[in-house]
DNA sequence: TTGAAAGCGTTACCAG
DNA sequence: CTGGTAACGCTTTCAA
């Protein structure tokens, strides 16, 4: 049956496959393996001679191998899945680029990447993760109670997997990556009173209730600490998009008396601040000052360049992939909690209080 | 050697096959393939009763057919690679939300994202998805003429390609989305003509040569056609970053006379010029308009709000998905080319000439 | 150093 | 309607 005459030209009707190779080099399909993957277990020698020719012949056919059948046979596909929640978040991109960044490094050579929007979608992208057999897992502000049941069947899968930026209470034992932002908006807020603001405003837009807040707890108790009584109608509760943080603006400047100062959670909210300082004629830093987090890659060219609170997001993407390589090589292992310091990013949107 | 006594529980070690679903439920495996699949062919029956005992063995044993197998056997993995240039671009995104939703709503329930930097890169990248044997590649703005060996080999596997916004001159025969720039920049140069301007600058940064020629040309000929000498000192090109925008508006600022509008390759290039300009005590748009193209998310927050071309950048991430997927199902249709429209957005960043 | 052969988990064909 | 069984393309052990 074994369709002898095929030469290397012909067969344009179907990918070569390691047999095509073989056949072309006139060797067998084993030693097409061996030239071709020669990963563990050391070189298991060929000779020179007969390695080129396998070389040249792959090259000659567009021999690629196929990476399902690896999969099926290796048990793993050397990929790493990632979900972000909001894909319109400039800091997201960030870290899938240091999560793609390192997973290349790594010869995790590639990034399976699905968007989720909501719960069940993100249970629905995280099982096509499962049936794709990942080896890892990387996921970023999760509703992580709702998965269990999936990082019950991953375990069993021998795949790791890295929580990112999400609260650590009551959790499966995972490890995680999270950003220091409790830390910075401490820093923050330092600056903020130093400045000698009182009433400062916080937009505080999440997609689900525990994200964001370390740095709502690090507002309160800096404002405590200074003295300062809490005010409920300083908070503006909303949603993630710029047009949300630009409306809970507009409600914010319409308190009496104003506040000086105006916190916003991330910097892609506060995008939609300054424009509504602006459209109501006010000055950034002269009438009121504006802070964001996560420094995307436009704050220093806003107008003004904003303040904010940088947490290298790549280096965040970065630790996941290590976690998630490290626990591949180590299941046994205790979690890790690797935290990414923040720092103070001193531009032209605050000043001192009017 | 079959560990006949594996329970439902006890396999915690492996994860569950088809076979053990079958034990479970007390079927053969292919009776759990059709329950679970029931894909084309129309429903291969099997009684209510038995598929009810397959899905609740499924169900309890957290099984998830395995991805890789189901790939090698149907020769299809039934996703799409997609791959950027510049990930840093909003823009980016906005195509990729497009691409994203359209193949979910297809059933090609997985987006495998690679991204780029580079021609090296894109050959790796590229070489990677053909590992995976995607069922179809769409590339926006690649070098395609250095990929030519790469798309014999995708034909081969019957993968279809789409490029998306590439010249479509000297090409193979491939479907193609392009975005209406052309006709978007001849819109916006009418616009700033018609509000007197008639030095005009164009801050022109892209990654590769013939990317954006389609603008240039618009912004030549219109200029032409006003009856404007050209004027090469008003063009500046530069690289893809804010940063880059930023400094070749700087340069443009110090022509005298000075340019009365700045036409930008880009809204993310913009929003360096935009910097540019406040940070020389200039007023947008009083003192000079500046416009850009792709209208993406913070356009309308910025300070001022930008005025753009929009070209609806989810439509074009779909449009390319159903490219391919026709392109699946028909091989042998002539290659198609689609255009998405473009469309002047006029906020207040343009204004009439001073 | 090279070749033969046994799976990996699925699907689909062909008998019962 | 259900149950064997032969691929799919690859890696790797075991013999030669």
């Amino acid at each position: 049956m074994s369709t002898q005459g095929l030469s290397a030209t012909d067969a344009l009707t179907k990918a070569p496959t390691q047999a095509d190779v073989a056949r072309v080099a006139q060797v067998s399909r084993a030693t097409v393996s061996y030239v071709l993957s020669g990963r563990r277990g050391g070189p298991i020698s060929v000779a020179e001679e007969t390695r080129q020719r396998v070389l040249r012949a792959a090259e000659q056919l567009g021999y690629q191998p196929n990476a399902a059948a690896q999969t099926l046979r290796l048990r793993s596909s050397r990929s790493i899945g990632v979900t972000i929640f909001d894909l319109n978040n400039p800091h997201s991109w960030q870290i899938v680029r240091g999560v793609d960044q390192e997973a290349k490094a790594q010869g995790y050579s590639l990034l399976l990447i699905s968007t989720i929007m909501n719960a069940e979608r993100e249970r629905e992208s995280v099982r096509e993760l499962l049936r794709r057999r990942i080896d890892g897992l990387i996921l970023t502000q999760t509703h992580h109670n709702q998965l269990k049941k999936e990082f019950q069947i991953l375990s069993r899968q021998h795949s790791a997997v890295v929580l990112l930026g999400n609260q650590t209470e009551d959790l499966p034992d995972l490890d995680t990556v999270t950003p220091g932002h409790g830390d910075g908006a401490v820093q923050m807020m330092q600056h903020l009173l130093e400045l000698g603001h009182r009433r400062i405003g916080f937009v505080f837009g999440v997609a689900a209730k525990p994200l964001g807040s370390e740095r709502m707890a690090a507002y309160c108790r800096l404002l405590h600490n200074a003295g300062v009584a809490p005010d409920e109608s300083l908070v503006e509760y909303c949603g993630v998009t710029i047009a949300d943080g630009y409306e809970a603006a507009l409600r914010l400047l319409q308190c009496r008396p104003r506040p000086t100062a105006i916190l916003v959670i991330n910097d892609l909210l506060a995008i939609g601040v300054l424009h509504a300082a602006a459209e109501q004629g006010l000055r950034v830093p002269a009438d009121i000052s504006v802070a964001g987090f996560d420094d995307i890659d436009m704050a220093p060219y806003l107008n003004p360049a904003l303040t904010t609170i940088r947490v290298n997001a790549e280096e965040v993407g970065c630790m996941a992939v290590r976690l998630i390589l490290d626990r591949v090589r180590t299941p046994d292992r205790p979690p890790q909690h690797v935290c990414v310091p923040a720092r103070l990013i001193q531009r032209d949107s605050t000043g001192p209080a009017p």
